[in-house]
DNA sequence: CGCATACTTGAGTGCTATCAACCAGAGTGG
DNA sequence: CCACTCTGGTTGATAGCACTCAAGTATGCG
């Protein structure tokens, strides 16, 4: 099953096994209180084996320590960093939501992905030493922010962690791919079956679909990663809603027919 | 600039650097005398500073040479690997194109990616252990194969390899990015004003743009990659024309009015 | 309550797909 | 050498989907 997309990639622990079972800890904890952020969280996160620490030993996670800046806070709309700017963190999504965009020399700006917890911001920006792309928080979001110099130095010394990022980048290839295609070749209802699909799933962190769940996004938003006009996009989920595949209630979203859903999207699990 | 595609990553050596100048060694070495491969090529092939050596120092590339297959031939229309078998090796394209396509489960087929000299193909079935796409060459090519769990071996000893590898994927991530945009936003003659820009740079192996050359592939797979019906990537080739950006004779192109072209092309260089 | 933002719905236009015919070049065989 | 066929490419006519412009509704916030 393929239903990632271009740079949001969703996390294996070393190498893809669909059959994961994830440990589905609780994600509910009171960010308020937490005082000076430790490396600790590290070792507690319940999203650890999604993370970095899946690829390291137990020694290794010390080493995290000195270059993971935990739970830094933002605001909804707070910008992460701008496009331009020297390339010099991953960020990973640890609750909340971001989304990163190009601005073009028009002004125009295009959505190039959105990230959930457990995913890596920022991989496309490596090579070029400078941000490709400015990432925002959807909404109020909690992130860690890894030294990039300092993880590549890490690599060094421990190859499995090499192993680990090729895996990972492949895999967001591979998830590229499939949106891809979706994106060029089908209509407009049946890159939203995909775009919901692909949330549902990611939104699980594992490789079921979760059938409800609240998108944080504007279907402006949505209509620009789609490729597609903002009033086409509703009156998508609209069509959605009659033809009894989805119910929704602003950006709540519960999918009551996913057979449908899934055979609209036109991305099939064989592939 | 940025006009790679989502997996025809163009090689760099190491980190990206757009003064890299490249040796314009000649390919027109007559293969067909050649008898036995041997690994000697990779030293004296012209595209080695785009490929795999470029990482390596000297005493790493003989290590090339039980792991590298140099100058495997292929027909045109000839399969190299069939989507669905394990995955075992990456394949660069020395001379010649190659296409990659996905079938469906409707027996749809897409285009995922075109491959010109110097580009690696494969990246992308790294991490699910299997081809997630069949590969065929468009012309007669040659291309070299390299045996990947061995490379990954290759990797443990030689952290630069690592590096290299990983700014090779985020480097294609990246150029995944501009062309999704173009596909998801653009009209048909932006998207094929992109498109010849993007073979055209790829055709000359370097950051300038190669004002004539052939298309390896045909009217339909352009239009199959693109998004659009085959008569549709006709008539805009033809509109095109008569706007004085281009001259063709069948697939043979040639760039008259660059800065018209890049004007349609709606991908700027300053991202 | 008033304003701003997000979302929905409607009407009309335009771009691209589809269906179809036609053309050009290469390879084949009489 | 010339008909025949096959493939790839071009061009035309029509239809449909999605965009644009526009108005109106809902939600949330101060």
């Amino acid at each position: 099953m393929k239903l990632y997309n271009l740079l949001n990639v969703t996390v294996y622990d070393g190498i893809y096994n669909p059959d994961k079972k994830l440990l589905l800890m609780s994600l509910t904890r009171d960010y308020s209180h937490t005082k000076k952020p430790t490396v600790q969280s590290c070792r507690i996160c319940a999203l650890s084996s999604l993370c970095l620490p899946a690829a390291l030993d137990e020694a290794m996670i010390d080493e995290l320590k000195s270059i993971v800046t935990s739970d830094r806070r933002f605001d909804q709309k707070q910008v992460i960093y701008s496009q331009g700017d020297p390339f010099q963190s991953l960020h990973v999504v640890k609750s909340g939501a971001v989304k990163t965009y190009i601005t073009d020399s028009h002004g125009d700006e295009y959505i190039t992905g959105f990230y959930l917890p457990g995913e890596i911001v920022g991989l496309e920006s490596i090579a070029r030493r400078k941000y490709l792309s400015t990432a925002i928080s959807l909404t109020d979001s909690y992130l860690c922010k890894t030294d990039y110099p300092r993880l590549a130095q890490l690599r060094k010394n421990n190859p499995a962690l090499s192993d680990w990022a090729i895996n990972l980048f492949s895999q967001s290839l591979a998830s590229g791919h499939d949106f891809f295609n979706c994106l060029s070749h089908h209509s407009a209802i049946s890159r939203l079956a995909t775009f919901i699909l692909l949330i549902s799933k990611r939104t699980s962190r594992s490789e079921h679909h979760q059938l409800n769940f609240t998108l944080p996004m504007s279907r402006q938003d949505i209509g620009n990663y789609l490729g597609l006009a903002s009033e086409t996009t509703s009156r998508t989920f609209s069509r959605l809603v009659d033809n009894n595949c989805i119910e929704k209630k602003n950006r709540q979203i519960n999918i009551i027919d996913l057979t449908q859903l899934i055979k609209l999207s036109a991305i099939d699990s064989s592939l």
